[in-house]
DNA sequence: ACTATGTTGATAGAGATAGTAGACTAAAGG
DNA sequence: CCTTTAGTCTACTATCTCTATCAACATAGT
């Protein structure tokens, strides 16, 4: 697995989205504020996580961005696999990689599979509502950033 | 983590010599054809190996290349971390990625922290002297493949 | 010398990554 | 209507990495 950019801003525009829920639309300028990303570029990525049916949106004065599901509805898992690709650490683990004399037999592919599983494990298993409890539970000293 | 073909010839060319560890040097041909690896590309993952004294060559005639240690010395992780870099799956988790507002408060940080840390906890574990046995003790009919 | 082999440096094509730019569309308010 | 605000869409571009390939050279044995 290999985090971009890309899928570090989806990630971060989604907690962000997150702590607003009950608030409704954000715009992509207050988000990329607050994630420090570069609005065009979050533009994108939004576009990308719409397509993938995490956000909805509203176009013209008072539009923007909101969560299209509960909070506890998205896990990480599902957000780095659609942005970034699947999770395993090559591609001998799925379909139509040719670089193995035998996909069967391989020795490593094993490994590379124990390895994905490890990694679903937890990825999988934290929504953004965990990670926005998280982030309210903790003390108004050592807050949290995104 | 993500393991390029580097990584993977890397691999499987160290596992090639860890079998014919006893027999001594072998020619990069051999070992291309053994795990089916272009043998320019080879040469230079194997030069590369030898730079991080995973393995030792003997040029001229009847030369090649040999495990430089013992195959229970050599760890999956090692080859990993010194041919295709650090196995977490974002820059962040090191030093000098810019992009997170505070380092020290990133709620997702953590993440893939953990994430690194099963990582580890199973290519660490796993040595070129364990391959080779899984692969002695397995039966004639199931015989792995490099 | 001749041959087989490792060593080194350069180069090149393909693809991914991380943006940037600009025109367009939609909604709200006056 | 008209203006403003904000999302949508298409294209473009630099930079980097990956995956080789090539040529020239160095070394060791026969």
């Amino acid at each position: 697995m290999k985090i971009t950019y890309k899928g570090d801003y989806a990630l971060k525009a989604l907690l962000d989205l997150a702590l607003h829920y009950e608030k409704g639309l954000s715009t992509i300028n207050d988000v990329a504020k607050h994630i420090d990303a570069p609005v065009k570029f979050l533009e994108q990525v939004l576009l990308g996580l719409k397509k993938g049916g995490f956000v909805e949106s509203k176009r013209g004065n008072i539009g923007g961005y909101q969560l299209a599901k509960d909070p506890s509805e998205i896990t990480l898992g599902q957000v780095i696999r659609y942005i970034d690709g699947p999770i395993e650490p090559i591609g001998c683990v799925e379909k139509g990689y040719s670089n193995c004399s035998d996909l069967r037999r391989c020795i490593f592919k094993g490994i590379w599979q124990k390895v994905a599983f490890a990694t679903s494990d937890i990825i999988d298993n934290i929504t953004f509502d965990k990670l926005r409890q998280q982030i309210n539970s903790s003390s108004k000293v050592l807050t949290y950033s995104i």
